[in-house]
DNA sequence: CGAAGTTTTGACACGGATCAAGTGAGGTGG
DNA sequence: CCACCTCACTTGATCCGTGTCAAAACTTCG
C-alpha cells in the first residue's frame, strides 16, 4: 500500500486505533511519479491536494535573491506539504531529487475526514509540528556550526528518520543528493562542502558513492554534528488525546 | 483584556464569530510577570499550559555547544509554547527580553475548547503553521543572506508583525534587545553586529537608542533584506473552513 | 564517442570571528 | 549626590574559515 510508510511513521509515535489506520487507508490517493529535478509545487501556487512522500525523496527549496536554500528533505512517510491544509498559498517550490512516487490526497477528503476525527486531526497537527521542530534544528545548526559540523548535521537527521521509516540498512541509506544540493542546503559554497565531505571520509566517518551514504562512525559523527535526536520527538511518550 | 492583541490577531486572518470570540475570552487565564532574562520554560520541561503575550518580548532559544542560538521572537498577541499542546517536552528555552507579562492558559482547558470548536481548532492549528514559515523563512536568510541584511531582515519582520498587532507607530517601536542577542538571532558575533548596525545607523535607514528603534526607510531596508512579508501569510484571504 | 553535469584541485580574496582595550551609561551604596 | 561597579557598546588589529574563480578529472548518458 502507498500509504504504509506513512502509517507506520505516525504510529510509531500517535497510537492509531484500527478504525483510524482504515479511515486512512480508505483516503483516495492519486499516485504521480516524479523524474529528478521536477517540481511538485512552486512558489506561488494554491494546493488543493497533499502528497505523501511514497518512494524516493522530496526537498523545500527557497530563492533567495541569486541563491537556493534548500529549507527541509522529506523521506517516504512524509507530508511535505501538510501545512497547505491551511496555508494553501506556497511560499517556496517543493522539488524531487531522483526519481520520486508521490501519493496525493485532496484537501476536500482530508478535511471531511478530519472534521469526522477529532483524533487524525491531533495525529496530523502533531506531525506539522514536528516538522516545525526540524526547521528550529536547522536554525540552530545553520547559525551555531561549522560547515564540518552542518554536513555531519545532515547526515545524522537522515540517517535518523530513515531508521523510523525502515530504510536505513546497517546505517547505509540512498542518497541521490549533489555536493550541490548539500550547498545548498547548508548554506555552503559547493567547493568547500567538497572538501568538507572528503574530511568526512578521511576521519572515517563516512562513506559515500554512487547515491548510497554509509555511516562508518555514528556516534562519532554525532558528536562533531552536536545532534542530538530529541527535536525529532520520536521517543516521547505515545500519546492519544 | 489581556487576550485581546491575540484575538485581534486570530481575527486579522480567520474571521471568527462572535461565539468564537466569547469562547476565547472565557478562556480561564493566569497573569504572570517576568523580568528581563528570567525563563518562561526551559529545554527539557514538560508545559502543562499554553502563554500567550500580552506585553513585552520573549525568544526561543537554544543552547548548542557553548553558543546560543535565539530561534525566534514573539510579540504581545503570540502564543510561543502553543505547540507544547501537541508536544509537551521542550526542545529549547523560551525566555523574556526585558520585562514581560504573559497570560497562561492550561492545557486541559484549551483541549476541552477545541475539542467542542473544529473551526478554532483549524484556527489554532494555523498559527502554528506561520510560526513554522517564520522558522523556515529564518533558515533561508542564514543560509544565504550577509551579516547587514539579517539585521535588515530582523528588523522589517519584526516591524511587520508589530503593525499587525498595533504596536508600530510610525516605523518606530520598543526594542529591548542587546546586540548580543541580536548576534543570538542571527548567527554572528556582537562585534560585527555591532559594526553593521553603524552601518545601517550610517546608511540613514535606522535609528536607535534607548530600546526604541526607528525605520527611517522601510523600502530600502526591505530590499536589504530582500524581504518580502507573504510568508508570514497575513495576507492570504480570510478563510473560514 | 562526444557532451553535459558533477566532483576535485589549486590559488587567492574577503567577510566575519577573535582578542584586547577603551568608552559610556545605568544602578547601587556610602 | 557622588564614587564606583557593572554591563553594554564601540574601536582597532589580526586571523581564519569559507567564498570565489578557474581549470582539470571523472562520470553518466545519449
Amino acid at each position: 500500500m502507498s500509504l504504509e510508510r506513512l502509517i507506520g511513521r505516525l504510529q510509531a509515535v500517535n497510537d492509531l486505533s484500527p478504525m483510524e489506520r482504515d479511515q486512512l487507508l480508505g483516503l483516495p490517493i492519486k499516485l504521480k511519479q516524479f523524474a529528478d529535478g521536477e517540481y511538485i509545487l512552486r512558489e506561488g501556487d494554491t494546493a488543493t491536494h497533499c502528497g505523501a512522500v511514497v518512494s524516493g525523496y522530496v526537498f523545500r527549496q527557497k530563492i533567495v535573491g541569486s541563491r537556493s536554500q534548500i529549507l527541509a528533505l522529506y523521506v517516504p512517510g512524509d507530508i511535505p506539504d501538510l501545512h497547505t491544509l491551511h496555508l494553501p498559498r506556497m511560499d517556496h517550490d517543493l522539488c524531487s531529487v531522483g526519481p520520486s512516487t508521490v501519493a496525493f490526497i485532496p484537501h476536500s477528503d482530508l478535511h471531511s475526514l478530519l472534521t469526522s476525527s477529532a483524533p487524525l486531526t491531533h495525529v496530523f497537527w502533531r506531525d506539522t509540528l514536528t516538522d516545525g521542530a526540524v526547521f528550529r534544528e536547522w536554525v540552530a545548526v545553520l547559525g551555531t556550526l561549522s560547515a564540518l559540523s552542518r554536513i555531519a548535521h545532515l547526515f545524522c537527521e537522515l540517517a535518523f528518520r530513515l531508521e523510523v521509516v525502515g530504510l536505513l540498512r546497517n546505517n547505509s541509506f540512498e542518497f541521490p543528493f549533489t555536493q550541490q544540493n548539500m550547498a545548498d542546503a547548508c548554506g555552503l559554497s559547493v567547493v568547500h562542502v567538497n572538501r568538507m565531505v572528503q574530511e568526512l571520509r578521511s576521519r572515517g566517518l563516512i562513506e559515500w558513492k554512487k547515491g548510497e551514504v554509509l555511516l562508518l562512525n555514528r556516534g562519532e559523527l554525532e558528536t562533531l554534528a552536536e545532534f542530538n535526536a530529541d527535536y525529532l520527538h520520536i521517543d516521547d511518550d505515545t500519546r492519544r488525546i
